[in-house]
DNA sequence: CTGTAATCCTGCGAGC
DNA sequence: TGCTCGCAGGATTACA
């Protein structure tokens, strides 16, 4: 399931790769995304270059430039859902199943978004700057600069739990069901606490232990559990670090405990009944 | 303001 | 061995 990690690899190896290119021709498939690529954008978006690719929360954000230049800001907007994938092949890869849109470029490269459960999603705006900035006011920080004050107020003033609070892009951008397992546990806090039960300490440590988590997530280039792969078509190496999810049953690496599993926010959440308090 | 659940979808693995 | 079925969940929407 990509999450922020995830999406940051995919950003970061597709950037070297894209940037400076023009895209030449795109195909698109019969079959419906949940959010389906309009055929009428094809022929705006042919002959552009690509920018800048840059990322969002969970969303990746490829700007272009038509030619000639206009004020617009053409942007690409691609989200991965559950099971998208978005690489960089040569040309003449053979292509897979599930392949729903494809830029060729100019150099024989091809951009190719693949998504077998098509949760996923490929969407062209011709003014970018009104969309990312709806899409801005509708996200979280990220998790690298949570101001403390803020998190303290959205958390201790909510009666949520901690797992639905996590999983709020409008708190949070980037977070999903993986990491918010992991931040709880880094943080020893259960997931189903309420927001208002945390002390100022304990809001402190769920704060720094989601930065903690999703950095060294993306220093791993993210968790690969099934689907996931990098914009080089790389696994990622995390899913070998996870310390709950996914371990229901296996012996918590601190105290040995049993990893228990409960729904929580209409979830499966991963969590050790004897750390997490 | 909350929480819950349905919706979209395919592939996989548990269980029989 | 082969079949069915439940489950996985990001974002959005509907509704209690």
């Amino acid at each position: 399931m990509p999450e922020l990690p995830e999406v940051e690899t995919v950003v970061r190896d597709l950037r070297p790769a894209l940037v400076s290119r023009r895209i030449t021709s795109v195909q698109h498939s019969r079959q419906k995304l949940r959010y389906p690529w309009q055929p009428r954008w094809n022929k705006h978006i042919l002959g552009m270059l690509i920018t800048a690719v840059r990322r969002r929360g969970k969303w990746i954000l490829v700007d272009l430039r038509g030619n000639p230049a206009s004020a617009d800001l053409p942007l690409l907007r691609v989200h991965l859902g559950m099971t998208g994938q978005f690489t960089v092949v040569p040309g003449n890869t053979p292509q897979p199943d599930h392949v729903h849109v494809a830029f060729q470029l100019e150099n024989g490269q091809e951009l190719r978004f693949r998504d077998p459960r098509r949760f996923g999603r490929v969407e062209f705006f011709t003014h970018g700057g009104e969309v990312e900035a709806a899409m801005n006011a509708a996200l979280g920080p990220e998790p690298f600069d949570i101001p403390a004050d803020y998190f303290h107020d959205r958390v201790r003033n909510s009666q949520r739990n901690l797992k639905a609070l996590l999983l709020d892009q409008t708190i949070i951008a980037g977070v999903g069901n993986i990491y918010a397992d992991e931040a709880c546990f880094r943080a020893r806090l259960h997931p189903a606490r309420p927001g208002q039960s945390l002390q100022a300490k304990e809001c402190d440590r769920l704060r720094q232990a989601i930065e903690t988590v999703i950095q060294r997530a993306i220093d791993r280039r993210g968790s690969t559990i099934r689907d996931y792969i990098g914009g080089s078509g790389l696994r990622g190496q995390f899913q070998n670090e996870l310390a709950v999810y996914g371990r229901t049953g296996k012996p918590c690496p601190v105290c040995q405990t049993p990893i228990a599993c409960r729904r929580l926010a209409g979830r499966s959440s991963h969590f050790c009944p004897t750390c997490q308090r």
